[in-house]
RNA sequence: GGUCGGUUUGCCGAGUGGCUAGGCGCCGGUCUGCAAAACCGGUUACAGCGGUUCGAAUCCGCUACCGACCUCCA
């Protein structure tokens, strides 16, 4: 199989020929969320972002296996206080059990991912179901002498790594630098080195996740699961490995390490990395607070949200940018988005009422070439949507029977669109629900003052169509004494 | 402080040496009882300074400003 697409490899800083390992196969790995809390535009990025990176390649001809996992395992810890009243603690650690917490919102992760019409996972592995996994991963790495363990707990030891690998590659540092801009944090005391990761820690009495092993009873650190789960679904090496640009350092750094100590060799071919989305210049993080959720922009509920933006308008809005920019969030953007969404998706549906006439003045080939280049250079969703945009006055020309175009080239011009903005960049006619039926019950409610009107002067043939017309449609009308009151049956 | 990246027309956002990106907005037009919508057309910018070149938004240097990572974060 051949292409000529280039991806942009984040390891290499360059644009890279993408060959994969065993082609037609595709081994995709993307980081998903950790499950705390609900998603928000920046999870939304991610996800569309290696979304469409998992159509396209299918598109190729490619079968792609792409794995997504959750996080759940981790983050969870509840480590502050210490002389907590032992009621208190009992209550707290009774309200919620942490599987809880995490079904809560994967099933929150998951509607959100549907809404935008993101496509499932080939797989979607949690890190809690992969413990004994990672703690042979961990054995391995102890083995080679890359980890050592102290008080139960298990370190990753850079120093040693850094001898014979270099550590930092894919982030662009060396260690040294790294060591002389380390904080001193608390709790770090058990490592040798400050750089030092946690393979497995051991949980205190507080902590509920914990799970036994030869160490102590405790839980696997949280770069771990990404090293052993893509290696158990994807193999020791596949083509690539994805996630947000914030996960460069430590996180994908760190799991190229646990691979290289644990297996011997990197296991990723290609890392892709998309960049962040920001408001008013400013990163869009959980820590941060400045986020705004998914729900928050489907549903219009959050200060600075000036209207509800349906799924779709975010996915456009994201689609529309290189997803190794940064992309500001603002609701003028938002908003020219959604605009020019709805010129594109009318325009897809003026396509149907075409008449194949005559010769072409459209050359469908041309903008086919086009649209191909444009994906093949590092996915450029935005050129891609720019290209498709701009045949739209040759559509509305030829839906106007202002122009003529060949029954072939149309099936092409058809296929076209269809194939690009539905198949690939998964942009479908929307509809808001809630909006919807809103809006037919003012519509009913204007036709029943209509028929009202009619009544009053006594024009009984103007009332009684619309009526007959209404039940036709399956509206019964039903009238009071005060007005009409209706129902759908 | 270290490393990396960015600065494009009113807004968003593509673009790596010569060729109109695109969307929104705005202006004009078609249509229209009026308006809106829709459609058509117009709207030529690249932080500053210097350099390379026949030619630079695009390459090089300096300056200014912004951001990301360096700690959990898509």
């Amino acid at each position: 199989m051949t292409n000529n697409l280039f991806v942009y490899n984040t390891l290499t800083r360059k644009k890279e020929r993408f060959e994969p390992i065993n082609p037609p196969f595709v081994g995709l790995y993307a980081c998903g969320p950790t499950v705390y809390g609900d998603a928000h535009l920046g999870h939304a990025r991610q996800a569309i972002t290696f979304d469409v990176l998992f159509r396209y390649l299918q598109y190729l001809g490619y079968k792609v296996r792409y794995v997504r996992n959750i996080t759940d395992v981790g983050h969870l810890e509840n480590d502050a206080d210490e002389g907590e009243d032992k009621i208190q603690k009992k209550a707290r650690l009774e309200s919620l059990e942490p599987m809880e917490v995490v079904q809560h919102y994967m099933n929150r992760y998951r509607l959100n991912m549907d809404a935008l019409n993101v496509l499932n996972p080939s797989i979607e592995p949690r890190a809690s179901g992969h413990i004994i996994e990672q703690q042979e991963l961990i054995d391995k790495i102890i083995e080679a002498g890359f980890a050592y363990e102290v008080n139960g707990s298990v370190y990753f030891d850079v120093n040693a790594y850094n001898a014979n690998h270099p550590y930092g590659q894919l982030s662009g540092r060396k260690v040294e630098d790294l060591l002389s801009n380390t904080r001193e944090l608390d709790g770090q005391s058990e490592k040798r080195n400050a750089l030092d990761f946690a393979l497995w820690k051991k949980a205190d009495q507080s902590h509920i996740m914990r799970w036994s092993s030869k160490w102590s009873d405790g839980y696997p650190g949280w770069h771990l699961e990404c090293s052993a789960m893509s290696t158990k679904y994807l193999g020791m090496q596949f083509d690539i490995h994805g996630g947000g640009m914030d996960l460069l350092f430590p996180h994908h750094e760190c799991e190229i390490a646990q691979n290289v100590a644990g297996y011997g060799k990197p296991a990723v071919r290609y890392w892709m990395h998309n960049n962040m989305i920001t408001t008013n210049g400013q990163k869009m993080g959980r820590s941060l607070g400045n986020f705004i959720t998914l729900d928050q922009l489907f549903a219009g509920e959050h200060p600075l949200l000036e209207q509800a933006y349906s799924p779709m308008v975010i996915r456009f809005f994201i689609l529309q940018a290189h997803y190794r920019s940064t992309l500001d969030f603002s609701n003028d953007a938002l908003q020219a988005s959604e605009k020019g969404l709805t010129r594109l998706l009318n325009a897809v549906a003026a396509l149907d009422n075409i008449q194949p006439s005559g010769a072409s003045s459209l050359d469908v080939d041309a903008l086919a070439e086009q649209c191909n280049k444009a994906m093949e250079d590092d996915i450029n969703t935005a050129k891609l949507v720019g290209h498709l945009l701009g045949g739209i006055p040759q559509i509305n020309k030829l839906a106007e029977g202002r122009d003529s175009i060949a029954e072939k080239e149309l099936e092409k011009l058809k296929n076209l669109y269809h194939t690009w903005i539905s198949t690939v960049l998964g942009l479908e006619q929307q509809e808001a629900p809630g909006k919807t039926s809103e809006i037919i019950g003012d519509l009913i409610s204007l036709i029943l003052q209509l028929r009202d009107d009619a009544k009053s002067s006594r024009d009984f043939e103007t009332a009684d169509r619309i009526r007959n017309k209404l039940t036709s449609l399956g509206i019964t009308v039903k009238d009071r004494k005060d007005g009409a009151d209706w129902e759908i049956s």
